[in-house]
DNA sequence: ATGCTCCCTGAAGTCGCTACAGGGTCAAGG
DNA sequence: CCTTGACCCTGTAGCGACTTCAGGGAGCAT
């Protein structure tokens, strides 16, 4: 199949899947009389594998890990596990952050109750002492 | 002051600093004799609103705009409570997405009790059917 | 021949920095 | 006078994961 059906078939767009090739991703397709990408089965596995893990969140040094991974797979699945649960915390991580950014956020749009800029109170939590630019007027 | 004084004012890194100028959140201050950078107080609050806004995860270019705001301070406040909102509405999504991805990947984790790659849940529930991978072994 | 959809390459832009490389400035110390 | 060292300068390239654009070529229908 060409690149465009590719793209339709896993929701990859046809540009990021020809910069997964250049970044070593994907390997380079055969190519047809006019030049154009020729894709088969393991190459539309091989990208919705690779679909899927950036949909989990899993960065494109995680997933070509874990492709390469699969290939002895009489191995222990203990390497996989570890980045399974690595970004796992991460995201937990990211989660914790981004809920104490909501509190502090929600307490400066609600300090807000309409009025002048010079009295609004998100403005003032912003600022540090005396407005910040004031250099000539 | 010298930018360094000013990066440990504010935590802002030195390269940050220039970064900043290049891109023109901040002015270009005056130099001294030896052609250093030399700071006065606005620069220090202007900075300082600058790094209070990226730590409450405000883009540049809404820190850009809300600096324009405070320039007349008579004006309504109404477009800085819109980016504010708008900016706790994108928190608030985020943490949304990523609640449900700590579900999907804590799910995945759990499903693996070790042992070998072929077996593991965790690349299991990523491939799409058959390994990615196949092509010549 | 014309139009249309698809495809190609290569370069540059996005965001918010960070990290050099290769110098210049200036005060203190020997 | 000379060196050391902390600080500063410019400019460029790199990060991650793409997106966008310029400027074309392939192939089919009309
Ligand atoms: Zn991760
Ligand atoms: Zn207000
Ligand atoms: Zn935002
Ligand atoms: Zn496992």
């Amino acid at each position: 199949m060409r690149i465009g059906e590719l793209a339709r078939r896993t929701g990859v767009r046809v540009e990021t899947i020809r910069w997964y090739e250049k970044s070593g991703l994907l390997e380079k397709p055969a190519r047809n009389a006019g030049n154009y990408r020729d894709y088969d089965a393991a190459a539309l596995a091989r990208l919705s594998f690779i679909k899927r893990g950036r949909d989990l969140g899993f960065s494109l040094e995680q997933i070509t890990e874990l492709m390469a991974l699969t290939r002895n797979a009489r191995a222990d699945c203990e390497r996989v596990d570890a980045i399974a649960r690595q970004h796992l915390a991460e995201v937990e991580r990211k989660i914790v952050d981004l809920s104490s950014l909501r509190r502090e956020l929600s307490g400066l749009v609600n300090s807000c109750t309409g009025g002048a800029i010079g009295e609004c109170d998100i403005l003032q939590a912003l600022a540090p002492e005396g407005p910040p630019s004031r250099s000539e007027g």
